[in-house]
DNA sequence: ATTCTGTATGAAACAAAATTGCAAAAAGTG
DNA sequence: CACTTTTTGCAATTTTGTTTCATACAGAAT
């Protein structure tokens, strides 16, 4: 399965929006029956363009977490060491996202702690207990004026069939 | 509603997880009956700690998506020209996150096209087409090192009751 | 102590949704 | 056009979600 059509696309926009929302409803919306959604959505999972389905937690009401967004310079960039740290940053539960980049720093991270003193434990951990690190800078977030993953699909093209 | 028992936390942690696991899946493994894990699940919904529920899609299928992590400076910090741009990015579709933050830099996005060229269109109408931006820095990813907005809920206390 | 009240629970009945089987329609192929 | 493959809708079945109901328990008031 390469190419998706435009049931498909309309599909992963409604369940980007809303995975409960039934599959009959989703059927009548784009003029499929629910059992045809269905199949489409079980070969969307099967293909991996779905990867998973969770519900999104208010942070706000889960204990005053902080949010840091957090620029890592490596030291050197030798590939075991950018491995080394994709991985520890990666296995880290604080660390909501982990983004490789281009440019004059190496990663950007989003962390989320329950508390300053939290993320400064996660810093010695992270940071200075790590020698390829050459600098790091943390950014508080004071505002998390837009969460999410969602993907906008419009730019796909959307043949008749697949 | 202010307390979370250590049910509910359990509940949230699996919906983060997956949040098509049966209720009696969930209720089996944390000892209650569906009907309660269903009943804790409305609440959660209705009180606000379940934001909402959705797919998370892979955007390395969806035809070869440019992720950019994007810091921001304003020209000046006047509180009317930092929510314009609140809103601005908010509603920008492309912008799949923004964060204000503190520091030298005002806000950092993380932002998904289709094509360099996309994005260009992009910061011409976000950055050059605002006279109050000062400055703003890509920083184009290479590898999504590890994506998502799952919260870890241990540091909740998790009291017997509610 | 006892009653009353509010809340949470499990079991069972019920409703709604998902899944499957199958024949028909549509799309693709030579 | 005939043939193959794929996708579909419908209906039956199964699974899941939701509501109901009787009960248990904790705390407050009597």
């Amino acid at each position: 399965m390469t190419e998706l059509d435009s049931f498909d696309i309309s599909i992963l926009n409604l369940l980007q929006a809303d995975n409960f929302t039934p599959q009959r409803d989703i059927g009548d919306k784009i003029g499929l029956s629910a059992a045809a959604v269905q199949r489409r959505i079980k070969r969307l999972t099967d293909t991996g363009f779905i990867v998973s389905n969770t519900s999104v937690l208010n942070s706000q009401k889960l204990g005053n977490l902080i949010t840091i967004c957090v620029t890592v310079a490596m030291e050197n960039e030798k590939i075991e060491s950018i491995d080394e740290a994709k991985s520890l940053f990666k296995s880290c539960p604080e660390v909501q996202q982990c983004y490789y980049v281009t440019g004059d720093t190496d990663f950007i991270l989003i962390v989320v702690e329950p508390s300053m003193h939290h993320y400064e434990q996660l810093c010695r951990r992270l940071f200075f207990a790590n020698p390829n690190i050459k600098r790091f800078r943390s950014f508080i977030a004071t505002d998390l004026v837009k969460i999410g993953s969602k993907i906008t699909l419009d730019h796909l093209k959307a043949p008749k069939r697949k």
